[in-house]
DNA sequence: CTTTTGACAGCGT
DNA sequence: CACGCTGCCAAAA
């Protein structure tokens, strides 16, 4: 079962809208909690569990060997901007609207125990 | 408590 | 552009 952190990097993975992207480090620093690297540990752990760990890279636009390959399907058919084998972040990278940030606090907040006082009626999935 | 290990990042050579 | 080093964070041994 999952842990809350890697919980919490999932949900942020899955608000990713398609044809974009964030680095390990974006995540971290979005959840406001721990480091790239628990990013990718938590990464590490997603398989089969409806994550779109494609959008979701290293901060050189690659992923590491034996990924690459099967992201690089995903990059193509969304049409993700890449450039020899590696994406182009500085036009891939997601940038968040206002409604993205509130969803990135709720989610960080959750996480940091801040509870979620306004627990009420939020149910965001894909 | 120290060491090792990772889907990492940044910088210098 | 490719390595190699150092810094980083948390978990496990």
């Amino acid at each position: 079962m999952p842990q809350p952190y890697d919980d919490a990097v999932y949900r942020l993975a899955g608000a990713i809208p398609p044809g974009c992207v964030l680095t390990y480090g974006d995540i971290a620093e979005l959840l406001g909690s721990g480091g790239p690297r628990q990013v990718g540990a938590a990464m590490s752990q997603s398989t089969g569990r409806n994550v779109p760990w494609w959008r979701v890279v290293r901060a050189d636009g690659t992923l590491p060997d034996g990924l690459i390959e099967r992201a690089k399907e995903h990059w193509t058919e969304e049409e993700i901007p890449m450039h020899r084998g590696r994406i182009r972040l500085a036009a891939a990278r997601w940038q968040p609207d206002d409604a993205g940030f509130a969803f990135l606090d709720a989610v960080a907040a959750d996480l940091a125990g801040t509870a979620p006082a306004t627990s009420n009626c939020q149910g965001h999935m894909l």
